[in-house]
DNA sequence: GAACTACATCGACAGGCGTCGAAGTAGTCA
DNA sequence: TGACTACTTCGACGCCTGTCGATGTAGTTC
């Protein structure tokens, strides 16, 4: 086991995994990271989830995500729900507009598994 | 011929990205990171991942790999390759057994894109 | 209430992925 | 040379994923 552990609120299933170095994690939370990882796995998520990271603290509103990437609203509609759904990203909507922030805690627990 | 042959080309096209929280990376960048994530994303190649991660420097037997996952040696030696072509570990063929090694700058390149 | 807007969900399709048994390949040893 | 070993590749199967048009739903404005 790590005897180096992360002091971070462990209420995220990631952040209390071991690095990847680190003999082994189990199947359980191997499931969960790979998943995490399956949401970063396209390219247009990848776009879709740095416009939204860019903004920073800041909520970044989806009705101009048309402008970042070259898909249907549907599809737009999809990738959005699975970065949500992987915990990259929050979701409140506000009248008609939906408005998307990014978690960096979620981000700095997949660098702790990494490295 | 092809022994120690990486498939981490000579410069890194993941460690020249700017990191997920700058306005954007180009399309050519998100394909190759988005391609490198769908590496990880899946349980059974993070639990082998992990066990040559664990190795640090050392090289790992693909004949041990057997006990760390419990898949068909086609499919372990399908994930493996995958593994490679991600740039993510490096093989050798030496005599009847393959060994393998982490390559920890593609790790460290996925941990500044993360951050 | 009616018309409109912004986003989510549905249904369908093509292509990709994980898995295994069977067969192929390369190296070892007697 | 021939038997053996370790790994890769092939072929097939079912499941999953990205995509879009059509439709549904919640909120706004008149």
């Amino acid at each position: 086991m790590a005897t180096k552990t992360a002091a971070v609120p462990v209420v995220d299933p990631i952040a209390c995994c071991a690095p990847v170095r680190s003999p082994r994690f189990n199947d359980e939370q191997a499931e969960v990271i790979a998943a995490t990882f399956a949401a970063l796995a396209d390219p247009v998520r990848l776009r879709l989830l740095a416009h939204v990271a860019s903004a920073g603290d800041e909520e970044v509103c989806a009705c101009d995500l048309g402008a970042v990437v070259d898909r249907s609203q549907p599809t737009i509609s999809h990738h959005m729900k699975i970065l949500y759904e992987a915990g990259l990203i929050t979701r409140e909507k506000r009248g008609l507009w939906v408005w998307y922030r990014i978690v960096p805690e979620r981000l700095e627990a997949l660098r702790v598994v990494l490295g």
